[in-house]
RNA sequence: GCCGUCUUAGCUCAGCGGUAGAGCACUCGCUUCACACGCGAUAGGUCAGAAGUUCAAAUCUUCUAGACGGCACCA
């Protein structure tokens, strides 16, 4: 069989997926073996808003290695698959789609319409990512695929909210909450991000104690809020101010009086050492309010807009046009003292960069304590889950967990699972798992849903039991039973607080059971400016973009190539080299098909070690001790130990040296060779078929003799693919010291011939007669290959005894073994 | 403010207690019958700086400088 001289990685990528998905070998059904072990793995769920980005090929690629990895061990393999749907990103992208297309805005068409238009939306762009993920070779089973509000995910998600309200960790109440004014919901202190603004500025008002000339000076960044004070605080021992506790002062630009209070959160040594006090658009006002009784008063709009409070002469203008004004007024009044320039931290919007109001709202928040607990006692007890790396992450994780806060998981938003909340007229609440539980519980006919949803990661927090079917705590299945706990969490660290900590504490609290013993934190893959790839800053590459350049397989191996957990500037030259790779491949297959007539892979051709010669035993050897060790860097994640054992075995140990050494054997049709040549190559596609699944596949498939009779003994059944064969687990056994020794000793006298040969500048054309000395065992090595010897260092003749003899005008180089010598 | 990471060959990165490594780029030589996406051979580093622990440190400790990340606070 004669192959084209360069790989193409586009027809291989066309032509097996299909085949692999429609055959169901991505399924843990293909396992025939009742007794197999389990290995799953679920997806972090890509937002149905999103297109693969070089984040997801990192992960992707993890993942499959080693799901394709243990699916070869025998083990009864399922990575699940899905989509979030991505709550707020979805809404947005209606929202933009009607205003564009209709002019028109939620509220005009209504709830109903824009939820049924919300999933018009999903179904026809909600798919992108998976075809995209198809293009990776992502061995996942798509017939498990889950969307985060299927129905049954959506009933796991009411019946969590349910017993978590029954036994009182759900409430609802008034807090300081994060409110976006843009998309109007309020946000949990994850989705917040600062953002450091040094032109800030800190303003100080000065306030006139009632029926005294004395005024008190208090400072603020967000001047407006001033119209929502009611009241200034001062610390208790601060003697500036003792005498003024209990006295009121009248605030300006409103006809309030509003008291002096003493309170130990003030810092008598920072600023003027008295605060302003808006419990209603400060959380530290808020706690000083709720000390001293303080009336809570709202000024704001949820569009950030002044409201009706604020007094006639701000109701309407926006915050910040708000804040001008007030500072101008207090200016004519006399009563600015000054305006300093300050540095400030804004808390913005993580999606849409707005500036995120602190402002006083009615929510809904789970308490953390108890399942806080168990996720430290998981760590504490049995250290799990173990991260990879394990520094730094189980520390932050850890002391993250240590200073958990409710969690604010309601959202003002439509997309999304609806609060299963009902209220009656005189607004008692009925939380069911149905409406007509509700209206069961209400014993009225007339309720109204709560109308908010809830957070995208509460549901995505179930995902780890959700995605086997559970639905409540009487759910039982057998994808439950079988697959959680899942083996390792793949995903990135931006979302360990986020996803990885509430997973691992609601399938704690939900099941019983641990969400997933490891997790694996891969890196940043950043862009050529060595910032993360961003669409601001427009240093992204796309992974589709590399499949068409590179090849799917160059790409995978290159990710896979990253050292765990570490951070890497994109480099196209790099994914080079595995396409270069890609193509050694393909090629050392080529020469080992071209004259293999007669020759079939076979394993029994690798055990008769007796009949074996010195390259023979040494690349079996060789062979064994590279597939123990993959297999050890597997087991421990360090997948760029495994590709740099793979990368020069390959290239360096097999086609340097082993096919070189038995080109002629080969050439001239030696059958048993040629039969020891592909069975060796057969087994190391075997170890590069994680890694390079599209490559292996093509090449296997084209190999004489394989089929079905080469599978792992759990996928004898099958269609014939490398896929179902055994990962070679490497036998020590077959370790051969001897083997080593004697053929580093050959390898050795070779290279240092070549360098006399480049350093005296002799021609590859002119041969020589090539001495060597060495002690009787090694001049036997060296005599039983001199042919070996012969060919690869273009000698003519070699002369090998004890000492050596040649002119004074020769070249000489010594190795461990052997002393060699070229004639000049 | 607290916690943490990084700084190794021109570039991108491994190594993390025992005589400095890879790929690419560079230099030299090869139209060698699998592969020029190739073959062969060189060159290139006081492992950011300083001090310490050790028989031995790129690798452990402390400090300094620079780059960066997380958390908290922000009147």
């Amino acid at each position: 069989m004669e192959l084209d001289k360069a790989y193409d990685p586009k027809a291989a990528e066309e032509n097996h997926y299909k085949r692999w998905e429609e055959n169901g070998y991505f399924s843990p059904e293909i396992n025939q073996l009742s007794d197999a072990p389990k290995y799953s793995i679920v997806i972090p769920p890509p937002n149905v808003t999103g297109s693969l980005h070089m984040g997801h090929a990192l992960q992707h690629t993890i993942m499959d290695v080693l799901t394709r990895w243990k699916r070869m061990q025998g083990y009864r393999t399922l990575w699940l698959p899905g989509t979030d749907h991505a709550g707020i990103s979805v809404q947005r992208k209606v929202v933009e789609q009607l205003k564009k297309e209709e002019h028109k805005k939620p509220t005009d068409i209504g709830r109903e319409e824009f939820v049924r238009r919300a999933w018009a939306w999903k179904e026809e762009y909600g798919n992108t990512i998976t075809e995209q993920m198809r293009r990776e070779g992502v061995s996942v089973d798509w017939s498990r695929h889950r969307f985060t509000m299927d129905e049954s995910l959506s009933l796991a998600v009411r019946s969590v909210f349910c017993t978590l309200y029954e036994e009182g960790s759900i409430y609802r109440g008034l807090r300081i909450v994060n409110w976006c004014p843009k998309d109007k919901t309020v946000l949990s202190d994850l989705e917040v991000k600062d953002e450091v603004k040094k032109d800030g500025k800190l303003t100080y008002l000065k306030y006139p104690i009632t029926g005294t000339d004395r005024t008190i000076t208090v400072a603020t960044t967000r001047p407006e809020t001033m119209l929502g004070d009611t009241a200034v605080a001062v610390n208790p021992s601060d003697d500036r101010y003792k005498d003024l506790i209990g006295k009121t002062v009248s605030l300006p630009l409103t006809d309030r009086e509003i008291p002096i209070v003493a309170d130990e959160y003030v810092d008598a040594e920072f600023g003027t050492g008295a605060v302003k006090v808006t419990p209603a658009h400060d959380p530290n006002d808020y706690q000083i309010g709720q000390r001293h009784n303080l009336h809570q008063l709202l000024i704001m709009n949820d569009d950030g807009s002044m409201n009706s409070a604020a007094g006639s002469e701000f109701e309407g203008l926006d915050r910040f046009v708000a804040r001008e004004k007030v500072v101008e007024r207090f200016e004519e009044l006399g009563l600015l003292e000054k305006v300093d320039d300050y540095e400030v931290t804004l808390p913005i919007c993580e999606r849409c960069k707005t500036i995120v109001e602190p402002i006083l709202s009615e929510q809904w928040f789970v308490k953390m304590e108890e399942m806080r607990d168990m996720a430290l006692a998981l760590m504490r007890n049995e250290g799990v889950p173990h991260f990879s790396p394990r520094i730094p992450h189980e520390k932050v994780y850890t002391a993250w967990l240590e200073n958990l806060k409710d969690w604010t998981i309601s959202r003002q938003l439509w997309w999304g699972h609806q609060i299963p909340a009902w209220y009656d007229i005189e607004g008692n609440v009925y939380v069911a798992r149905t409406e007509a539980e509700a209206y069961e519980k209400a014993g009225t006919r007339s309720l109204i849903q709560d109308q908010d949803v809830l957070d995208t990661w509460f549901s995505s927090g179930l995902w780890a039991f959700s995605t086997f079917g559970w639905i409540d705590d009487t759910t039982s299945t057998d994808d439950l039973e079988r697959y959680l706990p899942t083996d390792v969490l793949v995903t990135g660290r931006d979302i360990i607080f986020l996803w990885v900590s509430r997973m691992i504490m609601l399938t704690r609290k939900f099941t019983g059971k641990k969400a997933f013993e490891d997790v694996v934190i891969t890196g940043t893959v950043l862009g050529k400016d060595g910032k993360p790839m961003s669409k601001s800053r427009n240093n992204g590459v796309d992974p589709i973009e590399m499949f068409d350049k590179f090849g799917v397989d160059a790409t995978r191996v290159y990710l896979a190539s990253i050292a765990t957990g570490a951070d890497i500037k994109w480099n196209d030259l790099l994914i080079e080299t595995y396409r270069n790779f890609a193509n050694k491949i393909w090629n050392a297959t080529r020469f080992c098909l071209m004259n293999s007539e007669g020759a079939v892979v076979d394993h029994a051709s690798l055990m008769e070690r007796g009949g074996l010669s010195l390259p023979d035993r040494w690349i079996i050897s060789r062979l064994n001790q590279t597939a123990i060790e993959v297999n050890r860097a597997l087991d421990k994640y360090e997948f760029h130990i495994a590709v740099s054992l793979l990368y020069h075995f390959f290239w360096d140990e097999f086609c340097d040296w082993y096919i070189e050494l038995k080109k002629d054997e080969i050439n001239a049709g030696d059958v048993e060779a040629t039969t020891r040549i592909l069975t060796i190559l057969e087994i190391a596609l075997r170890m590069l078929h994680p890694f390079m699944p599209y490559l292996t596949e093509e090449l296997w498939l084209k190999l004489p003799g394989v089929s079905a009779e080469l599978h792992h003994a759990a996928y004898k059944q099958a269609d014939g693919t490398i896929m179902l064969t055994s990962f070679p687990p490497g036998d020590p056994s077959a370790f051969d010291e001897q083997a080593d020794r004697e053929m580093t000793s050959i390898i050795d006298v070779i290279k240092k011939v070549r360098n006399i040969r480049a350093e005296m500048n002799i021609s590859p054309s002119i041969k020589f007669d090539l001495h060597i000395a060495a002690d009787e065992a090694f001049q036997n090595v060296f005599r039983s290959n001199e042919a070996q010897i012969l060919k690869l260092a273009r000698a003519d003749r070699v002369v090998i005894a004890k000492e050596l003899e040649v002119p004074k005008a020769s070249a000489k180089a010594v190795t461990s073994h052997a002393s060699v010598a070229v004639p000049l």
